[in-house]
DNA sequence: ATGAAAGCGCTAACAA
DNA sequence: TTGTTAGCGCTTTCAT
């Protein structure tokens, strides 16, 4: 229980089981031959004495990290948990490990995070979006690991990239709301110019409803607060100024959940008189009085296809440069659906 | 733009600017005197290079890693995400880094992520908790650094701990429901043994309840989903059941919002015909229907005070051992109110 | 203000 | 199967 307060090097066990460091190291590395004896000694002099290995001498001498580095906007909407659980659940099986950094959807934030990260000398880069600063981009392209961009395929990867089209995205709720007829069709959604995923989406709508003729008759932007809260602000607000409005379009389920919940308690139909759509098939939205309309962001599917890249490439295995994901509308309850398509539960 | 896959090293930027490592090493850890020309110099050839230090050589060498080790149940339930919300607002501040491990509410995994974590020889250790196996709580005595344990103060803690006191949150949710005069009253959760603290909640709610004479008459639990949704159906479940419930306490606001939406759809009248209440105060409360009562678990407060006793134990200032917060109860509109009570917003 | 030497705790490579 | 030697890339300490 002697404490001088400076932890246990290999050299402690190597004395305390009079094996030399180097047998020590194999033991506990499980490498090459040791024999059953000395193992054992070894194992037991180490539980003994509670050592712990320090992986900073062990990554600098083999110049080997097992940590991946997952660069996040955010932890706040559990869009972003969810792909590090698929994440976590390829890498489970590896001898990586996940370090998770935030940039709060800021670019310089972003470059320091990275920085900072690349100093650890990862194995591997996963980080979120394909728009970064020039010096950001520069660093990972000298890092020399694999990287993949995720969430986002508009654009250039600087190595790989997995993640669905956002403009897509936005493209085909156009077409689905205009398939079923609503024609005043109102935007609500964040005010984060930063938010290139949103922008996207929002620029795929708009394209396919100026094909149709149509243009977004309001728009409402919030930032900050309780999204659910939001929702129904907006939704009053746009209703308020608007009372023509039959659809509006929700950048996230949240939002398009409040304004659902102030729809209904107003008496309004929903979809009859005015339908909702959202992004993101949260989870949270199969508790709803209605189910709302969306598209899934493909999270989990995203966050395993992107370790499972590194996973690979960090095995000498050279793999898939670019993965584009499709999902479908999910119509629920919320947005009518053009009775000539069918399928979809 | 050669890259023989190798990343540069202090000795490269040395080279490039014909300064001794040494000189290099000062000027980019803005130590010691420099003389403004041989910064210039040295600065511009790292950046000219793209020179990123190498932290692993760095911390050896020191002996010092500014990274401090986060240790939490779960990502995915909006608690510990404003809890490292707070951590990292603070630590912003200083040279410490959090890192964050998840345990899945698994004492194996959170033994075998503490182990992992203390491998890197972290400044200091914030830990959900004070329930851990005998080995994790070896390795946190035996790491010689600051452990503050976070959320919890009903136990005792390794070292320092910072919390609510669950069992009286219990408690005083219990004696304003009796107050108000509900007696039928339902319990609720998650079938999840190993949340200590949703026990220590539950403990205390029938412990005071006790007192009042008084006894759950119904209890309902469930593991995984949607928990808006399982709370919906809980709810639905113990009402087809028992009739006579005149009040519903939930372990969380997830599955108290679900139960709400539920029986207000009903026609059912809340808080008259039954009363609810939740328990972490979560922000969407703020979008529902009503206001769900309910208590807060500080997240963001217990985030700040634990990562700023790091970082003044970390520079040898010795503080505060136990920090318990007391929250007050949330009445909102889904729980009456003693009317010899005041205040409350 | 700058440099030289030693070594942090471990592992790769080779030797025995 | 086990041990020895030489670093990994940096910082500490001590000289200059």
């Amino acid at each position: 229980m002697s404490n001088d307060n400076r932890s246990l090097t290999l050299r402690d066990v190597s004395e305390a089981s009079g094996v030399s460091e180097m047998t020590v190291s194999r033991v506990l590395r499980n490498r090459g031959d040791v024999s059953e004896a000395t193992r054992e000694r070894v194992l037991a002099a180490a539980k003994e004495l509670g050592y712990v290995p320090n992986k900073i001498a062990g990554a600098l001498a083999s110049q080997r990290v097992n940590l991946v580095a997952v660069i996040i906007p955010s932890l706040s909407n559990m869009v972003f948990p969810e792909v590090l659980t698929g994440i976590s659940q390829i890498l489970e099986d590896t001898e990586l490990q996940p370090v998770v950094g935030v940039t709060d959807y800021l670019p310089e934030k972003e470059e320091k995070v990275l920085y900072e990260m690349l100093s650890w000398r990862p194995s591997g880069v996963i980080i979120a979006g394909l728009e970064h600063t020039d010096a950001a981009r520069a660093m990972l392209n000298a890092s020399g690991i694999p990287v993949v961009e995720i969430m986002d395929t508009d654009g250039e990867p600087v190595d790989a990239m997995v993640g669905i089209s956002h403009r897509r995205a936005g493209h085909e709720m156009a077409a689905a709301i205009l398939e079923a007829g609503y024609r005043n069709i109102a935007f609500l959604g964040t005010k984060m110019p930063l938010d290139h995923r949103a922008r996207k989406r929002f620029e795929g709508f708009t394209e396919t409803l100026a094909k149709g003729g149509v243009e977004v008759v309001e728009r409402e932007f919030y930032s900050g607060g309780s999204a659910l809260a939001k929702g129904r602000e907006m939704t009053k607000a746009v209703l308020d100024r608007n009372p023509d409005v039959d659809f509006m379009y929700f950048s996230n389920d949240m939002i398009g959940a409040g304004g659902m919940l102030y729809l209904l308690e107003q008496g309004i139909d929903v979809p009859g008189k005015i339908g909702l759509a959202g992004f993101n098939g949260v989870e949270l939205l199969q508790g709803l009085p209605r189910k709302l309309a969306t598209m899934d962001a493909c999270r989990l599917e995203i966050g395993k296809i992107a370790a499972e890249i590194i996973a690979k490439r960090v095995t000498g295995d050279d793999s898939n440069a670019a993965v584009t994901l499709t999902p479908k509308i999910t119509f629920g309850d919320t947005l009518l659906r053009d009775p000539s398509t069918s399928g979809e539960g």
